[in-house]
DNA sequence: TTAAAGTATGTAGTATACTGTATACTTGTT
DNA sequence: AACAAGTATACAGTATACTACATACTTTAA
């Protein structure tokens, strides 16, 4: 149970972001019910967990909101299990796109080094 | 050699968002000499690929100045060969990450699944 | 020929994802 | 005790990437 100044050092996320995504319900700490001084948060590793999918899955381009799709469907915010597979199936499909995408771009983006490299051998 | 319309048809990105990239440097179009009476810009085929290419781009998270770069030392705007070669190679490494980074979540999303399937057969 | 459709330009507004600032309270250190 | 550091809350501001609107001109079709 980590505190969110540890909790950003772990995961490498700013305090103010981490907040950002806890407001707009991709993950929820909660206070020590022995703690009555304060209203602290406390996360436990199932946030790190959920936080390494999000910086993954928006180093790809998905939005938080896809993103909250799936966290949701991972675990099982008020949808039924048929619900949840429908959306993980989608959002398998979407990522067998984009690493196609990705596939197509390199390709690319290699035949016009190699254009390049010729025409610099040619002179 | 399009028109805006007909280019907005071709590649379905709206014609706003055109000339909103046109703005950002990511690619123009010229008017034809012979036609005095207006400014209507008309767009080659070459302007086609680039839009493609950033829709590519985009679908896996890169950003308009990230695709900018590529599609500059692509079409050789003022930099050297080895500098273009470089800004290739870094786009190489990051679309590989990329692959992986997708990859990974492909893994644990399958895994997700065939957890939820387990438990519904369970009962 | 005139009305609809297309084009150019400029400016404002929107959505997403933060990022920063201000205030106030709590905890830890010296 | 007091001062730095950490936490909570709220609200404003920023960057990116559009999207819409207003105006004015041009082209095309009936």
């Amino acid at each position: 149970m980590k505190l969110i100044h540890q909790l950003s050092k772990e995961t490498g996320i700013p305090i103010g972001t981490i907040r950002f995504y806890e407001k707009s319900g991709l993950f929820s700490g909660k206070p020590k019910e022995e703690v009555t001084t304060n209203n602290y948060v406390y996360y436990d590793d199932e946030v790190i967990e959920k936080i390494r999918f999000i910086q993954m899955a928006k180093a790809v381009g998905f939005t938080l909101s896809e993103i909250k799709e799936v966290i949701d469907a991972w675990y099982q915010r008020q949808i039924s299990t048929s619900a949840q597979i429908e959306v993980l199936n989608r959002k398998l499909i979407q990522i067998d796109q984009k690493i196609n995408e990705l596939k197509a771009m390199k390709k690319q983006i290699t035949l016009c080094k190699t254009n390049i490299e010729n025409r610099v051998t040619a002179q």
